[in-house]
DNA sequence: TTCACCGCTTAACCCTGTCTTAACCCCCAC
DNA sequence: GTGGGGGTTAAGACAGGGTTAAGCGGTGAA
């Protein structure tokens, strides 16, 4: 991950950065509102830290700036003041969260994090053997290719994943795939037949098991 | 806009409605956990607030429970506990954000909106493949050319590029279109074709996916 | 005021891909 | 040998999307 500090307190800055390398998160550093923003329009992070007093150009503006420009990064707004108004401010200039100072760093990285992992959008993807899923796209790549399944399909192969590698019931399926007014047909033995045609038989590395009297296992042929 | 409070302390519950009704903010009740949850799976919320203490399940598992479904709606925890353990277990469990009682109600609503709008994008300009999107002037660029399209089929685009790369429903397209009286023809059809006809024909690089049964993507074609 | 234009809606049509259904098969357990 | 559970097929029904053209209403210009 990669974030960026403004902050004009060198100390607290380099205990921040420090922190964070500790957590394997990349963290650019800028002592100034002015540097600051130019490092965010010449860069792209998944969050910024921003103190709102500093020299030159304090955080409310450099946050309201950048904005302006259409740049969606996520702001995290800190501070001394803890008044009701100055958070109300930083709110309405565009920031996505407001922590005051002192703060355990714990609590601005946990903070830190849920606001990166949402930008990604929240981008939910199963890897299970050399298949992905991409479960906001409703896509499924193998290889770098996509895979064409159906949307019935698609939903069975995502409540198989949710689960992998426990078995998913006959039961779960068919509520994931109809609701509750299920067929009483035995559609879904055909879904699953199409479906594996497409997941096991090129390329056996992904496999839907069939677990007796439990239900179905998406697995690497290897478990 | 549309949030659930789930929260088992009625008057605080009712303090919260009311004060969010004053903002013109819809906001629907649960009293417990369980009955939370299944609000949560059946209707879509721009954001939910969990009280952590309730009892049947608590907001933790509320929270982990909707993840694990694949419900990705923003969520902000309230309680009164506010050691650091508490609050990066809240984290951990895919919370959002985190406020400890008690907190002023202009507060909360800050908070919420924040996160509720960053669902609905705050961005003014969106690039896609090759074309521009200036949200602010209502235009569509592409190679320095604006391109000439219908108010509708730019409230089609926008909707889409906010989205991209993940497809939008039929519903939210319409809803973005014609708010809550909507036509019950096939007008979204005509829009689409007519907006395909311009962004997909002439250049391939941006196109309009169609994901079946789940809506429309605004996509590079190489995707 | 009138006319022309533009965009929106509506309805009809075709076509494709998906879902369902109902067979039949195989294998294993009883 | 028989029955049941699962796998494999193919055919038909169906929904949903794509395409087209006609009519309607509003707006701006003459």
């Amino acid at each position: 991950m990669n974030i960026l500090l403004v902050e004009d307190d060198i100390d607290l800055a380099a205990t921040v950065v420090d922190f964070f390398e500790l957590e394997s998160t990349i963290c650019d550093h800028a002592t100034n509102g002015v540097a600051g923003l130019s490092l965010i329009q010449q860069n792209t992070y998944d969050a910024i830290v921003l103190d709102i007093n500093m020299p030159k150009m304090n955080g409310l503006s450099v946050c309201a700036a950048m904005r302006k420009e259409g740049i969606d990064t996520p702001v995290l707004m800190l501070t001394a003041r803890d008044t009701l108004d100055d958070k109300l401010e930083g709110f309405a200039s565009g920031t996505d969260d407001y922590l005051v100072k002192p703060f355990e760093l714990k609590e601005l990285l946990a903070r830190v994090n849920a606001l990166a992992k949402r930008r990604s959008g929240q981008v939910e993807k199963f890897y299970i053997a050399d298949i992905e899923i991409d479960t906001r796209q409703k896509q499924v790549v193998r290889n770098g290719e996509t895979l064409k399944l159906s949307p019935t399909g698609f939903v069975i192969l995502e409540t198989l994943a949710r689960q992998s590698p426990a078995p998913v019931s006959r039961e779960k399926l068919m509520q994931a795939i109809w609701g509750d007014n299920i067929p009483d047909s035995n559609s879904l033995k055909v879904h699953l037949y199409n479906l594996r045609k497409l997941i096991d038989h090129d390329n056996n590395k992904a496999t839907i098991q069939t677990i007796g009297s439990q239900g179905f296992a998406l697995r690497t042929s290897a478990d």
